[in-house]
DNA sequence: GCAACGATTGACAGCGCTGTCAATAAGAAA
DNA sequence: TTTCTTATTGACAGCGCTGTCAATCGTTGC
């Protein structure tokens, strides 16, 4: 095995010095034109490429950037953030930066140590939900002041975020099943302590209010984000009272939930029970009925988070800018008027 | 911001060398049990954690492992790829080490240069198939001794691989369907590039042989591992001739597939169409009906990759170990007995 | 013509640690 | 008693690059 090239490879060859070489490569400013040219020549022949620890060490830099995401299963994949993971690694090589996946435990009484350990080992961070609503997380960030973006409906004060108006889409969703005849609409919570699960609640509640529609709270269940909440949940909700023609889960796990449910309660979906989630997962898209969903902009949000991450990086800023994106309702086949009389279905 | 304690802190603090502090974090042999105390104690006090760019650039060793995988599309989750993931990020944990995620694409002109690059920013590779499986990654890997593990049915020789024992899963289920009474079972092959499609295929063959069916070439079709492909292939199975009373896909997503299939031609499941897949997803567990798959120990497969790769890199060892894992048949409502006369599903 | 400024390049210390080799003390064997 | 071996520790060069500062040349303004 040949040694590796270095930059003193490179500076002999071209007949420069390292440091002029380094400029090339960092893009600094002052090199003339035919001596980038001469430097690039030198390691395009040499196959050379900067030695990464090299530069991390004489840089004070790492060229990572976490994103550290709470992880109570490591046996069960989360869609959401497999999806964030996809487009932030994409961005960051834009940059020509690494992602490092960091799954942590929000309940872990080590979590502020790893996150202090991981802080050590990046330049900055990426912090989804529900880390980024704990309120020893943001400590954490505003005390260290940790470089980072968080993906979150509640700002903080000179850090970026970036969320999705989960209040506006709620409420179309709500608006969607209110246009399509429904009256009695179930809702199931997400996880009490994610910051998006009010959010979701608030939607709901408003397009009711809106619509002249009495909020009723023996409609609202309690989940977990899961399917096996979303399954209980609607067993629940399905079981008294005045029922429901129509549930809508806060995510799309739960929806999957609300489906067997309905299923072994013989409510077809959607002649009897209407039934919507959020997120559109592949589940949501494969389900039987597919799906109605809200979508989020997966692609734009890892986008986003990354270059303010970048932003701040790259000019020592405290950008603290809060970005807001749309969601968007897509219509499938497990939603649907209501039948002219409310009942069970029939085998 | 305080400076970050640096090992001559430790060394300070501890009255000892920094080569001994050094010794007492790499676990060196020949240091006294009271001095390494002295030592621990120290970097306690200090909060010190080695910087982990130093110890790259002075050992010539990175401390990352690469995870590298074909990504065709990035607006797709691969639920296979994210469990294989999860694994090794936890066991490469264990060693010290961080895994860096790479997917890439096997009909890039460029692959070869991106594998280069990666292998000289990582300390060793896992390969994931269909990569394992390509001869020009096969071929880097041996012209460059790339310190790597290979999930893969193939073996190479001096470099250690893990796999599955794909053609005992696919006999068992397909010996499960037989059993059930089908006598004409679909076969959706998956993508022909991948090394697994062909062991799945040789285990259904098998299994038609030892019980006296004979093999129709009219039951078999082949599927790209993705949904869409698994839609259309259920549907031409479905379409013609002398018509299967059940359909083995080889993988989840494409049973899905055959499941909306079989739905939108009325093939009642499992009462007139028994289906099967692979892999045993989420999408598996939630599907309607829940479908009857084959678990991958996936769990394991990360913790002996990771092992194994760790074995070569500490020891310097050509490791040419070959594991072979056993799945196991899972039943749920997807499969039953075919109906005393095999036809289609009443209204 | 002289001084000031900007463009461009180079020398080199040092980032925080590991690998290599040397030094020393203590114990065992001849 | 002397020599050899082993355990233990320390000195220090250097890994490949960046940041800091100096040097030099050419151009512009007075």
């Amino acid at each position: 095995m040949l040694r590796r090239p270095t930059i003193d490879d490179v500076a002999g060859l071209a007949g420069v010095s390292i440091k002029t070489v380094s400029r090339v490569f960092n893009r600094a400013p002052n090199v003339r034109r035919e001596t980038r040219e001469k430097v690039f020549a030198a390691a395009e022949t040499l196959h050379y490429q900067p030695n990464l620890s090299a530069r991390q060490l004489a840089s004070n830099r790492t060229f990572l950037v976490g994103l550290v995401y709470d992880d109570p299963d490591p046996e069960t994949t989360n869609d959401y953030v497999t999806a964030i993971q996809s487009g932030s690694l994409l961005a960051c090589r834009d940059y020509g930066y690494h992602l490092l996946i960091n799954p942590v435990s929000v309940s872990s009484p080590k979590l502020i140590d790893e996150l202090t350990a991981l802080n050590r080992q990046v330049d900055g961070l990426i912090v989804l939900q529900p880390l980024s609503d704990v309120r020893a997380v943001n400590q954490f960030i505003t005390e260290n002041d940790v470089a980072c973006v968080r993906l979150s409906q509640r700002p903080l004060s000179g850090y970026a975020s970036i969320s999705v108006a989960d209040v506006e889409a709620a409420d179309e969703m709500t608006e969607h099943l209110l246009s399509l005849g429904h009256r009695r609409i179930g809702f199931i919570m997400g996880h009490p302590e994610h910051g998006q699960s009010h959010d979701r609640m608030a939607g709901y509640r408003r397009a009711l209010e809106r619509n002249g529609v009495p909020f009723d709270p023996k409609l609202v269940a309690q989940g977990l984000f899961d399917y096996d909440s979303g399954y209980a949940c609607a067993r629940r909700l399905l079981s008294q009272g005045d029922l429901p023609t129509a549930i809508f889960a806060s995510n799309d796990p739960m929806a999957m939930g609300v489906l067997s449910a309905a299923r072994e309660m013989e409510f077809d979906v959607p002649g009897k029970l209407s039934v919507a989630g959020f997120d559109d997962s592949p589940l949501a898209r494969h389900a039987y009925p597919s799906l109605t969903t809200v979508r989020q902009p997966i692609a734009s949000i890892a986008r986003l988070a990354t270059e303010e991450l970048m932003q701040r990086l790259q000019n020592g800023g405290s950008g603290d800018a809060n970005h807001c994106l749309k969601a968007e309702v897509i219509l499938r086949a497990s939603t649907a008027a209501p039948s002219p009389q409310a009942g069970h279905a029939s085998s």
